[in-house]
DNA sequence: AGGGTGACGATCA
DNA sequence: ATGATCGCCACCC
């Protein structure tokens, strides 16, 4: 398939939806993984986990892609790149069970990776 | 305007 | 645990 280009004319709010999910992606941690759900979920479209799917395959390049695993810390993509994705992971320390992401230590916290909420300034 | 696709996910048999 | 179904939503033809 390599087929899809996000064209410069799609909808604003396609748009908007394209940025926020790689904005939340790229706060994924090194050595941590988060599900297609709970990035949708912090990006503001919960219910939404093929379009962070989309999103990814638009912009894997200069984001975190491989830290991206379906419910369960499942690999879903396809043959070569799973096997990619899961030794990239493997690279960075993330440990498996079986076929899955061992989740308890490695998922992603939402408050970790959800848009900043002002919280009080820092000082 | 209509229908099919996809790196999803929850539910049910 | 495995497989089918349905809901979801942007994209492509």
């Amino acid at each position: 398939m390599a087929k899809a280009k996000l064209k410069p004319e799609a909808s604003d709010q396609a748009k908007n939806m394209f940025d926020v999910i790689l904005a939340v992606v790229r706060r994924v941690p090194h050595g941590k993984v988060s599900t297609y759900g709970d990035i949708a979920y912090a990006a503001g479209f919960p219910g939404s986990a093929r379009q962070v799917a989309w999103a990814l395959n638009q912009g894997r390049i200069g984001i975190p892609w491989q830290r991206i695993v379906g419910a369960g810390g499942k690999i879903l993509l396809p043959a070569e790149r799973g096997f990619e994705q899961r030794m990239r992971l493997q690279q960075e320390g993330v440990a498996f069970i079986g076929l899955k992401v061992n989740m308890k230590v490695h998922q992603a916290a939402l408050s970790q990776i959800k848009a900043h909420k002002k919280k009080r300034a820092v000082r």
